[in-house]
RNA sequence: GAGGUUGUAGCUCAGUUGGUUAGAGCGUCGGAUUGUGGUUCCGAAGGUCGCGGGUUCGAGACCCGUCUUCCUCCCCA
């Protein structure tokens, strides 16, 4: 090896295996929006700057990676920008593309721009990598694939519940042990900060509780109080660590709570929707919890908030979702509200692979593996091969007429389940030998009826 | 973006206070077996010790830089 080689940073290869495992938890994702109806599509891998920038607040900008202008378009460079020190319109002026950091900004650029073509309420899916200059850590990639469902042109809560029941239908075709999904609604959390006199400082607030079960309780009022909330709304914020029980009894808890503010209540009526919709359909492995902490990162969530984790594994969340009342809005069509999830697959894929829960048969080969010990007896095999696979069998035959030990050893490796001879003592014997790889098994057929006498 | 950590054969890892020619297992290849794999036995190939600089008579080991790995924070799938 002439030259230490790597793929960059927080990027992975996959081998034959590691696709098919990845193709099979993207065919359940796309068979279960399929059943519901949601059609697929995709976008470029790449978008204007101006239409990812400025969506994801600072912190995103940060993370996303952007394309080098090429060519003449690098004469451009604002060198005055730069020895001014602003960085950011240095930056603008050499790049004016970059790679997309998710599914859902793209998605409702490509809603603005088809609006004429499209029948709403649109129900789309979308499965494809996304890029975050992020720094790498167990289960964080800088190239990951997210699997996207949305609905938009709907306000209807129904639309929550139908994302509710893809997410589970999902999760249980991929054999999970069991899974939670935490609800929350963006307009609750309006209605604490309203009950806690500290409208304006919403974001700083829902950031701080939503490491609760991370960092604990009193990690967390110590981050408020450090970021300037008052011991009196510290102590109005404190009930809130106190809810308990079921989740009705949560929401009659919060209800008593939030009294006082109708955009809170509003919250907690569409939340007690969905919980009433679905709360008959959750099976013994699975919960379905009320987290007034869940906040998420992403500011443009109006409504419903949801996140899932498997459990039985330490792994971040592998579903995440909520409902967004202007993201359109941000390329100029109002009114068109829509609610979305968001599987990572990359997190899934690491979870099966560490419970083995990915089916045997993705590591199996070909079918057959047709072996043949000189020129002459190859077009017969090839012929065969053809035969075969119209018949809608996966076949190879062995490219050259090596020994015999060394084609078995390359159909060993490949886990193919049964190999066929044709050799010089076939030939003479007008037979064909089959063995089965498995049991190490062989049969004798006829050679001109093999083929329908193995099948058979 | 801040802090820490890791890097030796294709893979997983040894390598003593700095001292001759850097080792093992697995894998690969060849043979035992010219037509029977997954087991066994024998043999072989495979290394700019991540990269660049420095200290030293001498560096895989010590120092600096850089890249990479994994982790904590930030944030998130």
């Amino acid at each position: 090896m002439s030259q230490k080689l790597n793929t960059p940073k927080g990027t992975r290869d996959y081998l034959p295996l590691d696709v098919r495992k990845r193709n099979y938890i993207f065919q359940i994702i796309s068979e279960a929006f399929e059943q519901f109806g949601y059609q697929p599509i995709e976008t470029p891998s790449f978008e204007l700057s101006s239409t990812l920038m400025g969506k994801y607040g600072e912190e995103g900008d940060r993370l996303i990676f952007r394309i080098l202008n090429s060519g003449e378009k690098l004469k451009k460079a604002d060198i005055s920008a730069l020895e001014n020190d602003q960085l950011a319109k240095f930056a603008h002026s050499l790049s004016e593309k970059a790679l997309r950091y998710d599914l859902t900004v793209p998605f409702a650029r490509y809603v603005v721009q088809h609006q004429n073509d499209l029948t709403f309420p649109f129900k789309r899916y979308q499965i494809q990598p996304v890029w975050r200059a992020d720094r790498p850590q167990h289960g964080r990639y800088q190239e990951f694939y997210q699997c996207d469902g949305d609905v938009v042109g709907s306000d209807s809560l129904r639309n929550e519940v139908e994302l509710m029941r893809i997410i589970q239908r999902v999760l249980r075709r991929l054999n999970l042990p069991g899974f939670s999904i935490k609800l929350n609604n963006r307009k609750v959390l309006s209605g604490i900060a309203q009950v806690c006199g500290v409208e304006h400082e919403l974001i700083a607030l829902t950031v701080a509780l939503d490491k609760l079960d991370k960092i604990g309780k009193e990690a967390v009022i110590e981050e408020l109080s450090s970021k300037g909330f008052t011991p009196q709304v510290l102590e109005k914020i404190n009930p809130l660590f106190a809810l308990e029980g079921t989740f009705e009894d949560r929401i009659n808890q919060l209800r008593d709570y939030l009294s006082e503010s109708p955009i809170g209540l509003k919250g907690l009526e569409e939340i007690s929707f969905v919980f009433e919709k679905l709360k008959n359909e959750i099976a013994e492995n699975e919960t379905l919890e009320l987290e007034v902490t869940l906040a998420r990162g992403l500011n443009y969530y109006t409504g419903m908030i949801l996140e899932v984790k498997a459990s039985g594994i330490e792994m971040g969340s592998i579903c995440g979702g909520g409902r967004y009342d202007d993201l359109t809005e941000l390329f100029g069509l109002k009114g068109l509200s829509g609610v979305g999830i968001s599987f990572g697959a990359d997190r899934i894929y690491d979870i099966l692979n560490s419970l083995k829960l990915f089916p045997e048969h993705l590591s199996e080969g070909p079918e057959l593996l047709l072996l043949h010990f000189s020129e002459s007896s190859a077009d017969q095999c090839d012929a065969w091969a053809q035969q075969l696979r119209d018949l809608g069998k996966s076949v190879e035959v062995y490219p050259s007429a090596l020994k015999l030990q060394k084609q078995l050893k390359y159909a060993n490796d490949r886990g193919v389940q049964w190999v066929a001879f044709y050799g010089d003592v076939e030939i003479e014997q007008q037979c064909v030998v089959l063995k089965n790889m498995h049991t190490g098994e062989q049969f004798t057929y006829d050679v001109k009826s093999w083929v329908a006498d193995w099948l058979g």
